[in-house]
DNA sequence: ATGTTTATCTCGCCG
DNA sequence: CGGCGAGGTAAACAT
């Protein structure tokens, strides 16, 4: 369903009904987007695409950037309504208790409908986080009811690294013999845990691409809180796994004693 | 500019269009995904929602989550085009080649609009990595051109919980004299360096937020690396300011001889 | 709920 | 272009 240059209590009613149906609601229009809470942030208006999810989440785009310029995670609660004439600055005024929560029982009739401003609000608790994206002019209004059941299938993350190094520890080392993953430890858990030919005990970090220094602490970390763990007198062998190191994380794998081994999630 | 359920052809027609005017252009409709390059995905048919920006960005949204469960960064080239009678998946045939590239030469023609198959690709370089999106059911187009020159103002950052530590010292401790930020050191640059009042030379690490063990760490490679550098025999002090703190980085800050100050980036 | 880590992280800055 | 670190990071997973 789609409205194009909708009065304000047209794209408030089709929005309001979207939200109702759990459909997936789209704005595009000129807005301000004011947001408070973990930080708090102000945009003067400008044209922008706003999607409002049924799970809750709500997403401001500009037209450039792969990110949002404004959101708001899963699990808040959307709201629109009418505002009698608003300015540019709608952070202010009486919307900060919930006299306007519900469908917009405050909301201003049709006749109203030229001077009107379209509003959305969305907010959560834990952190306490409010959105509110005022339009001056919208262009259109859009609600989607789909349905989507696909699962994503996705290979060469770090879980594919380790179960290349289960299925073949050779690929660490010859005569590597892997014994827990996720082995926990008082600084966290281990990626793989195992042995070497020798019978050294040995901590391995996976990541996926290239590593910098805090993923040499991280490893770092692993084997210092291992040791004492284990109360070991010999030395444990620390292992970071990459693709490749940047040349300060070298250092610092040389200065703490760590290896560095190069694999890649897939095999090409 | 919208189309409603348009056919394949009218919507790759309103989409390159939309491409060449530099619009921000969406899709709405039930699609597969497939995408290679830093790893590799498919994804089975399901109704999505696909925003292709001007600065050469693409995002596929389902009905949930903040996220898009598929996306290509901003400096990607889009091409759209209709395809015969493409199944479901459409990650392989002739497409890998350059042969459909410019605005869609080897297309489909009216006439076989009805079974034919939309497709988006956006294709990048450095590193190489498509995104393909076949559409199996188009149900809206649309194409906005508008503009944003609205700049963002955000506030409770890491730099005014600096600002803020610049302005009143004090509020680390008393005493305490900021002599540089971004001082470099062999490990990275330290958030502030100065002097407590006794004349130690102090390292300061800041987060906006709660911290966890990599921020101990992080502290503490900064810490090591001036050290070396200034050949230091007194002991250096190293700082932590956040919010707070959680336990195990609490531990490590004991661990390792660093301190912790309570500060956030605002004053409420 | 909080803690910890991963991520096709993205983004900005700087060399 | 790569390195490095911040982010209202988000998301997954465990506690």
């Amino acid at each position: 369903m789609t409205l194009e240059r909708p009065t304000p209590t047209a794209a408030r009613d089709a929005i309001a009904d979207g939200l109702d149906r759990e459909a997936l609601v789209t704005v595009f229009g000129r807005c301000t987007v004011d947001y408070d809470g973990r930080a708090s942030s102000q945009l003067a208006a400008g044209d922008r695409h706003v999607m409002l999810k049924p799970d809750g989440a709500a997403l401001v785009h500009t037209d450039e950037g792969q990110q949002p310029v404004n959101w708001q995670p899963p699990g808040c609660a959307h709201d629109v309504f009418c505002e009698p004439a608003a300015g540019a600055d709608g952070s202010d005024g009486s919307e900060t208790d919930g006299s306007g929560s519900g469908s917009g029982s405050d909301d201003v009739t049709a006749s109203d409908t030229d001077t009107a401003t379209l509003v959305l609000e969305s907010t959560r608790s834990t952190p306490e986080e409010r959105l509110l994206v005022c339009f001056q002019d919208v262009l259109q209004v859009s609600t989607f009811a789909g349905t989507d059941e696909g699962e994503l299938t996705l290979s060469g993350t770090e879980s594919d690294l380790r179960d290349r190094i289960l299925d073949s520890p050779d690929l660490l080392e010859s005569g590597f013999t892997p014994l827990a993953t996720e082995r926990d430890t008082s600084a966290g858990a281990i990626d793989i845990y195992g042995e070497d030919d020798a019978g050294r005990t040995v901590v391995v970090e996976l990541k996926r691409r290239r590593v910098g220094p805090d993923a040499v602490s991280q490893l770092r970390r692993y084997v210092d809180a291992l040791e004492r763990d284990l109360h070991a007198d010999a030395t444990l062998r620390g292992i970071l796994v990459a693709p490749s190191v940047t040349e300060r994380a070298q250092r610092l794998l040389g200065e703490h004693g760590l290896e560095f081994v190069s694999l890649e999630p897939t095999d090409e």
